[in-house]
RNA sequence: GGCUUCAUAGCUCAGUUGGUAGAGCAGAGGACUGAAAAUCCUCGUGUCAGUGGUUCGAUUCCACUUGAAGCCA
């Protein structure tokens, strides 16, 4: 509503495995679009069979945004995603271009899709560590918890006294920006949504799309993924941010011997099957979300978004 | 063939000195604003292997049957 001179901007999500990246390109081939990633594991540069990155041969042509832009030892966010990604709209708006984001990261789509501000603000690596290591016993954590909640108790109300994350989090923003969390979301909605976000997504019944994950799964093991691994140890000493993406942290326990291949196979499966999950809550959310059946051809789906979106008109 | 042990949730196993049972894992649902593939929250009825017997009452004790493991021939 009332975003008629807004750009329209497609947004396509779904869980691991329900054929994202094949429908994007047909429906990109299809509209003269471009690609914008939404993927918080794609961004990284070296880790291509495990986060299945399109490959160049799958985009036939199509430019991607936000793939392989930072080393996996370098520090991202969501609000560098959301920069970044609208940097990146612009530039096909700008080509007389579609935009047409994808992906599977909840948190980075709603960056977009709710036209969330962050504010510049750096990044106290030392004092991240500190949290970090009075939350790892109990007693710190709780502690922690107890700071956090004379910082600001909103904020602290909606979250578990176990959610390190969010405890670490409360305390960081304000030791950095002087501000509390909750303020800080505030003003991150004071802005207007930039374009007319019309969003997709992608589901598949749930026990066929674990035999999709599984299968999926066999097959990054076939393409090479340890050898992957492998390199990126040798290249990189340190990886934060890889090192806690499935398929690869079950692959670095297998390679310092703490499980088996098989194990290791059974478990990325089974965290694969779980994010698949966990994704699809996420999904459920998004207000005004137009599901698609994964199942159907990727000339239905194409279709449907056509339809959704008035193409004619447009 | 004989003896012993075991059989409880999808899986691994607790448990009930006889009053029909509960953990972990798996699974399901949910939260989510600067690490998010992260970090958290909630959810446990199953012919207690089968058939009989004892008993007011059996998943628990007894007998037999079936299946599994081990030992002796």
């Amino acid at each position: 509503m009332k975003s008629r001179n807004k750009p329209k901007v497609i947004v396509i999500v779904g869980p691991t495995a329900s054929g994202k990246t094949a429908l994007s390109i047909e429906l990109a081939k299809k509209i003269n679009g471009e690609i914008v990633s939404c993927d918080s594991m794609q961004i990284y540069k070296d880790m291509n069979i495990g986060s299945a990155k399109p490959t160049i041969d799958e985009m036939q042509g199509i430019k991607h945004y936000l793939i392989d832009v930072v080393e996996p030892t370098e520090r991202f966010s969501v609000a560098e995603y959301k920069k970044r990604a609208e940097q990146a709209i612009e530039e096909i708006l700008k080509k007389g271009k579609v935009p047409i984001v994808i992906g599977g990261t909840g948190l980075y789509a709603n960056s977009l899709i709710y036209g969330i501000e962050y504010n510049e603000i750096e990044f106290d690596e030392k004092f991240r560590n500190e949290l970090m290591k009075k939350a790892e016993t109990e007693e710190g954590l709780q502690l922690l918890y107890e700071e956090a909640k004379k910082i600001d108790p909103i904020a602290v109300e909606k979250i578990s006294n176990n959610d390190k994350k969010r405890i670490i989090r409360i305390i960081e923003i304000f030791h950095s920006t002087g501000k509390t969390k909750t303020q800080q979301e505030i003003e991150s909605r004071m802005n207007s949504i930039k374009y007319d976000y019309k969003v997709f997504a992608i589901n598949i019944e749930r026990t066929i799309l674990y035999e999709r994950i599984n299968k999926r799964v066999d097959i990054m093991i076939e393409q090479g993924l340890i050898k992957e691994v492998q390199d990126i140890i040798a290249k990189y000493n340190d990886f934060p941010t890889a090192m806690q993406a499935i398929g690869y942290k079950e692959i670095v326990e297998y390679l310092n011997g703490k499980i088996t291949k098989e194990e290791a196979i059974e478990k990325i499966k089974q965290e694969s099957r779980r994010y698949a999950k966990h994704q699809i809550t996420w999904f459920k959310r998004i207000e005004n979300l137009i599901w698609l059946n994964g199942l159907n051809t990727i000339q239905n789906n194409i279709d449907i978004i056509l339809e959704e979106i008035d193409w004619e008109k447009y």
